[in-house]
DNA sequence: TATGAATGAGACTTCATTCAT
DNA sequence: AATGAATGAAGTCTCATTCAT
C-alpha cells in the first residue's frame, strides 16, 4: 500500500498502530457484526493488509475484545462528571441524566457499544460486563444514591424510591434504542425527550400536598 | 432422522413444515446472529436436515427474513388489544402500557426480535421497518392519540403533549433492553418499573393545582 | 468433477471413501512429509474436492493419524505369520526375518511407514508407537524367545544370546533404510542381503577350520 | 536483542554468524522437518531476527541446503580415520565398524541427518547424495575393500563377499534408526549391538564343532 | 418429500520474504 | 549490519447451496 503521510516516522506509525487498528474495527463490527466483519475489511480501512493486523492482533476475537475494551475506555468518564454536580437532588438528578444522555444516547461511539452488546453478548459476555460497568452501573449507582438522599430529606415521595432509578434512566435507553434502530431515517430529538421525561418524572417524584391522579 | 410423532399424519407434517422451519429459524438466530447461524443449526433443531430446509426457503436470507415477519406477525396483534381500552386518558394509557408491555418487553420472542432488528438492521432494514410497523408505531400512535385527548379535555397538561408519548413508553424499552442484554444475570421487575414509570409520568402530566417542583 | 464410474451406486461410494481419502493421504503424505502436503492434494488424487475430505476427517491432524492407524493396521499380520513357523531354531530365525523382510524392508507401505514414523514423530509420537507395536515389537518378541530357545537346546552360542535379537533384525532395517534414501537410485537386492546376512550371523565369515578371527 | 557476550568483537561476531545460523538452523530442521520450520525460530534460538538470516542467506531453501552441507562436513572424516586401520582384515573391520558407529549411530548430529535425507529427500536430493557420499560410501567402500582382500588372503569365506559389506554395516543403521525413532524412550546399548553383531558376523551364531546349520 | 454427499467460494491465520529505518 | 513492520501468497477449515438418490 502506498504511503499516506511521508512525514509520519515508522516509528510513530507503531505506536499508533494498535489504536487506528482498533477504531477501524470498531467502525466495521458496529457496522456489520462480529461473524460479518472480515478482518481484511479493518485492514483496508487503514490501507494496510490483513497481515498487519495479525500483527497487532493474535485472533479476530481478541481483536473484537479489545476493540470493545478501548472504546469503552476511551469513552468520557461518567463517575468524574458525576462527582460534579451540585444543587438540589432533583437538580442534581437532571444533571445527571443530561450527562448520561450525552455520553450514552448521543454519543455515536458508546450507543453502538450497546448495538454490539445486544448483538454478540452471547459470544461475548465480557463485552456486556463492561457497558454494564461502564455506562449503566455507574448512572444507576448515582442515580440510586441521590434518590435515596432526596427520600430521606423529605425532597422526594417515599414510595417512589424503590424504582424511580430505573425510571429515571429509561428515556436514555429510549432514544438511544431508538436511533440505533432507525439511524437517520426517524430523527428524534432526544435531548427533548430527555428533558420532558426528567420533567414528567420530577413532577410525580416530589412530594406534593395534592393528591395523586 | 426418527419420526417425532406417530400419529402426525405426513400430510400434517408438510403443512406445518414451514411454521416449524421459520420457528427453528427464530430461536438459531434470536440465539447466535444471522451470520453466525448455519442452516443446518436450523434443521437440526426439527430432527431434519440442511436439504428439507432448502425445500421449502431458498436462501438463508429468505428464511431470516420470513422468519422475521412470521415472528412478528404470529404475536398478539396490539391493534385490536388497544381498540378495548376503557376509561379516562390516564387509565386507557395506563392500560395501553401494560399491553404494550407484556407484548414487547415481557414477550420473549418480541424482545428477541428488537435484538435481531437492531443486530441484523443494517443487512435488513426490513426487518426494522417490520418491527417499526408491528410494535413501535402502533402504541406510538395511540398513545398520541391519547395524550392528546387529554390535553384537549384538560385532563393533561398542555406543554407535555409533544413529547409524552415518548417519554410514556420509554420504560418498555429500558426492560426489554436490560432483559436482552442480562438475561437472567440481572433480573428485574419489569412490570413494577412500568407501573412505577406510569405512576411517577403520570403525576406530571395530569394538571395540577400547585406549582411544580 | 466427473463421475469416473457410472455403475458404482453412492452407497458403495460412501462405503468407500473413508478408505480411498485414507490411502491417498498416505501416498501425499509418504510423498511429501506432514507438514508439505496440502488437504487438497489429497483430495486431488480421489478427483474429489477438499471439502469432501473434511466430510470425512476433522483436520489434517486426524487425516495423517488415521491414515497411520489404518496403513499399519492393512499390512499382514506378522503375529500370525510367526506363529506357521517350523523347524529348529535357526531354521524358524531364519523363516522369521524373511517374513519380516517382506512385510517391512520390501513392502513399499510399510517402509514409507518407517519413513513417516522417522520424519513425524516429533509432531506424532503415537505413529512411532504404532510403528513399534506393529512392526518392530512382534519380530524381536519373536527373535528373542526363538534365541532364547536355542541357547537352552544348546544349538546357539550362550554369550550371543544378550544382542542376537538385535543383530538379527539388523539387515532389515538397513534394506528398508537404503530403499527409503535411494528408492531406485542405487537398487540393491534385499532379499539377498538379508539372507547373506542370516547366513553369515548363523554360520560366520571366519573361515571354519581354524579358531576365531 | 541484547548482546549475549560483551568480550567478543564485532567482527568476531560478524564472521562467526553463519555457522552460528547454520547451527541454529540445524537443530530446528531436525526438530520439526524443513517444512515446520520457520525461519524465525532459527533466529530466535540465537536472539538474532529473521532479517539478519535473510542477510546470510537468501531463502529457507538455501539455508536448509547450506545447513546440510555444513553439518556433513563438520563432522570428522571418516576417510582419515579409516586410512590408520592396521592389522588383520577382521581387525580392521572392527575398527572400521567402531568407527563407523561413533561418527554415524552415536553422533547426534549425523544421525538427525539420517532423519533429514530420509524425511526430506523428495524436496532435497542432494541432501541425500551428500550423506551417501560422506557416511555411506566411505564406510562401503572401505568394507568392500576390506572384504575382498581377506577373501583374497583367504582369511574370509568366498561366498559370502558379495553382500558382506552390506551386512557387516547393517547394525550402524538399526542402531541408528532406533534411536532415532525412539529417542530416550527406549534406549539400547548401540556400541554392544554393534560389537555382538561383528563377533557374529565374524564367527557365527551356531555352535562351532560340527558342521553349518 | 427428504436426504446428505459433494462442491467451491470465502474466511481466518501463518509465514517466507522484502525493505525502510 | 541489524531490525522488525509490512506484505501477500498459500493453507486450513467452514458452510451456503446443489443435486442425485
Amino acid at each position: 500500500m502506498k504511503r499516506v503521510e511521508k512525514k509520519t516516522s515508522r516509528a510513530e506509525r507503531k505506536a499508533r498502530r494498535p489504536d487506528e487498528i482498533l477504531e477501524a474495527a470498531f467502525e466495521e463490527f458496529a457496522a456489520k457484526g462480529y461473524a460479518a466483519t472480515r478482518v481484511e475489511d479493518v485492514a483496508s480501512r487503514l490501507g494496510i493488509t490483513k497481515g498487519t493486523v495479525y500483527l497487532y492482533f493474535p485472533t479476530k476475537e481478541v481483536l473484537f475484545q479489545e476493540m470493545f475494551r478501548q472504546a469503552s475506555t476511551s469513552s468520557a468518564d461518567l463517575s468524574t462528571a458525576i462527582g460534579s454536580l451540585r444543587g438540589s437532588c432533583a437538580d442534581r438528578i437532571r444533571g445527571l441524566l443530561l450527562i448520561s444522555y450525552e455520553s450514552t444516547a448521543n454519543d455515536r461511539k458508546t450507543r453502538e457499544l450497546l448495538r454490539l452488546s445486544l448483538a454478540e453478548g452471547t459470544r461475548f459476555p465480557e463485552a456486556v460486563d463492561f457497558y454494564h460497568g461502564k455506562f449503566i452501573a455507574p448512572t444507576l449507582a448515582a442515580l440510586t444514591a441521590l434518590v435515596e438522599q432526596g427520600v430521606k430529606s423529605g425532597e422526594f415521595r417515599q414510595d417512589a424510591a424503590a424504582h424511580a432509578p430505573d425510571v429515571l434512566a429509561s428515556s436514555i435507553f429510549h432514544v438511544a434504542v431508538w436511533r440505533l434502530m432507525f439511524a437517520g431515517r426517524k430523527p428524534i430529538d432526544g435531548k427533548a425527550i430527555v428533558e420532558a421525561h426528567i420533567d414528567l418524572v420530577m413532577s410525580g417524584l416530589v412530594q406534593r400536598s395534592g393528591r395523586r391522579y
